[in-house]
DNA sequence: CTAGGGTTAG
């Protein structure tokens, strides 16, 4: 009783910073001179009890410096003090430490028991090491705690995240005599976090069948491993059997159902669902506008206003979508205006978030904010360089993104595939043909990767810009998958503009294959036959291109005037200022000519589209 | 003093 007393006070009213509570000292030295006077110690449990307690509350509270502190200060700790240490830390995410105190502890010959290996063991799965994991599994078996509940789960957990397979997780369990909830939805997790949402998939279909106790946490897995895998039909099924087992109200279960909906696609149903929730949380909303953002960016917007409206606070995860959202509907100062949000919030420091504004004022053109963003952080990861590399490479600033490539790896970080591609995409728009072949071989050579479909068409790109069209289409037949339209699109480009018509009929000919109603080819196509004087052929197709010219759903632009979004189409006539959009227009047409600008048979185009 | 679930970035 009087320990708990004396607790309570110690926790509540003498938690400060850089200072052990006075109490929890007097206890600590009355040890010491109660061993020489024996008389009865102030408090019956043994004061390592009320001082690992508060070294737990240090932890709860963050206050990492403190709880070492009170530590070392002990004259003497059990396992359960260790313990106690270890899992402070991996809570808090610092694993290395967990492990180092780990490691101290052995060495001070103190016995581990389930408790510390459970603990130990979660700093290997969050260090993402296999040795020290399998260091632990040794040490579990010699001191026969292999058995254990509590061991054989993180175990299991920790060899799903650090093994490059599922086999070592699934032969702990498959060696466990008895599990239970956790051990299933540890090794559902263990398939789902690794992408293989089929393989959760498989487990949690066994454990309704062996007819474990099912839990709130096994249904959000299985419905984020169903997310994953795309299968509607499951996850509705998957959802039904929620509602049944009584998690149907559970509020993070109906988040990742929500989820679910929203990656599949179905936002009416996402929507649906949402609005019948009678409990919402931050991560209700995030998922929705995170969903919208997806699919339909200005609802994701207005989703956003009506969370604020009803009083939730925007967190990073929030501000993340809404970024993104604003870069999709290139939307400056909406995305300003939300930034100002941000930095009065202080959450200008986050790191995703920092990203998604680079991203965003590239996307609505202002590349020198995005500049001004990306020179101010303090750290960055893969994502800030690729992110500034994309803006650079859409705003024709093909040398910009040479040299932060450069930088990036002088820095010592390592180029991934995606890095790569925009710094391919980069050369090729801005026209650095010999730049970007070469880190095309780099990429492959240096860093052993292979490219990607995207890859591939930026280098068929570089190699027909070149006038190298011959090797670009021999790329492609060494592809070890079948090309897409980009690549066919970017040899077809390659063969008008060095006047290669057989090869270019081919590549429109499988273009048209992938995509029979792409205008642009047909117009390609049509020029080439012109260019041959194969008048007949042209007649042809251009008859076909006046028979679709009608389905083909206008190309939309649209740009912020004022706080306003306006949109309008090839020959827009509607809206009162359209007369003034011309008269620039033609302003602009005079200018281009006096320049030395030549119209371009490209422009054909729209002559089939109006119908003019 | 111990394990398991939800949202985010190119």
């Amino acid at each position: 009783m009087r320990t708990k007393k004396l607790l309570s006070a110690a926790t509540t009213f003498r938690l400060h910073k850089n200072k052990i509570p006075p109490i929890i000292k007097e206890s600590l030295q009355s040890v010491k001179k109660s061993s020489v006077q024996s008389s009865p110690p102030l408090i019956p449990k043994g004061p390592s009890v009320l001082a690992t307690s508060l070294i737990n509350s240090y932890f709860e509270k963050g206050l990492i410096k403190e709880a070492r502190m009170l530590f070392d200060e002990m004259p003497e700790r059990d396992v359960v003090t260790w313990t106690a240490m270890i899992a402070g830390y991996t809570s808090l995410n610092y694993h290395t430490q967990a492990w180092v105190m780990f490691v101290e502890m052995v060495r001070n010959e103190v016995n581990p028991n389930a408790f510390t290996l459970s603990s130990a063991l979660k700093a290997c799965k969050g260090m993402k090491c296999l040795m020290h994991g399998a260091l632990v599994h040794g040490l579990a078996k010699k001191k026969g705690l292999e058995g254990s509940m509590y061991v054989d789960n993180s175990l299991m957990d920790a060899y799903a995240t650090c093994c490059v397979s599922m086999d070592n997780a699934c032969m702990v369990f498959e060696d466990m005599k008895v599990k239970n909830a956790v051990s299933w939805t540890t090794l559902i997790a263990g398939y789902t976090h690794r992408g293989d949402g089929h393989g959760g998939l498989r487990v949690f279909r066994q454990m309704l069948f062996e007819e474990v106790e099912m839990n709130p946490y096994s249904f959000s897995i299985a419905v984020r491993a169903c997310a994953s895998t795309g299968l509607v039909v499951f996850g509705k099924l998957i959802h039904a059997a929620a509602t049944k087992h009584g998690v149907g109200s559970n509020l993070p279960v109906m988040n990742s159902i929500l989820d679910m909906y929203c990656r599949f696609g179905c936002l009416s149903e996402a929507n649906h669902y949402f609005h019948e929730m009678t409990e919402k949380d931050l991560i209700t909303w995030n998922t929705l506008i995170a969903g919208y953002e997806r699919l339909d960016s200005s609802e994701s917007l207005n989703i956003f206003s009506k969370m604020e409206s009803e009083g939730f606070s925007p967190n990073c995860f929030t501000f993340t979508s809404v970024m993104a959202a604003c870069a999709n509907l290139a939307v400056l100062s909406c995305g300003q205006q939300v930034h100002a949000g941000i930095i009065s919030r202080g959450l200008d420091g986050n790191l995703a978030l920092a990203n998604a504004l680079i991203d965003m004022y590239a996307k609505c053109g202002n590349i020198s904010d995005s500049q001004k963003i990306f020179s101010g952080m303090s750290d960055r990861d893969l994502v800030t360089w690729t992110s500034m590399m994309i803006g650079y490479g859409a705003h024709g600033y093909g040398k910009e993104a040479v040299e932060l490539f450069d930088e990036m790896v002088k820095l010592g970080v390592r180029p991934d595939k995606i890095v790569f591609m925009a710094v391919l995409s980069a050369c090729s728009h801005a026209g650095l043909m010999d730049e970007g072949l070469r880190y095309f071989e780099s990429m492959m050579s240096d860093y052993n990767i292979n490219p990607n479909q995207e890859i591939y068409g930026c280098v068929v790109d570089l190699l027909g810009r070149a006038g190298r069209v011959k090797e670009a289409y021999e790329l492609i037949e060494s592809m070890p998958f079948k090309p897409g339209e980009s690549i066919w699109g970017a040899l077809l480009s390659a063969c008008k503009a060095h006047k290669l018509p057989n090869l270019g009929k081919l590549a429109a000919g499988r273009l048209l294959d992938l995509r029979p109603n792409m205008m642009g080819t047909y117009v390609m196509l049509s020029n080439i036959y012109a260019a041959e004087g194969k008048w007949g052929e042209f007649a042809k197709l251009r008859k076909i291109m006046r028979g679709m010219g009608s389905k083909k759903e206008a190309g939309r632009s649209w740009i912020e005037v004022r706080n306003q979004v306006r949109s309008f189409v090839v020959g827009d006539k509607m809206g009162s200022h359209t007369q003034y959009v011309y008269k620039i227009l033609d302003l602009l047409i005079k200018h281009m000519k006096e320049a030395g600008y030549v119209h371009d048979i490209d422009c054909l185009i729209h002559d089939i589209e109006d119908g003019t």
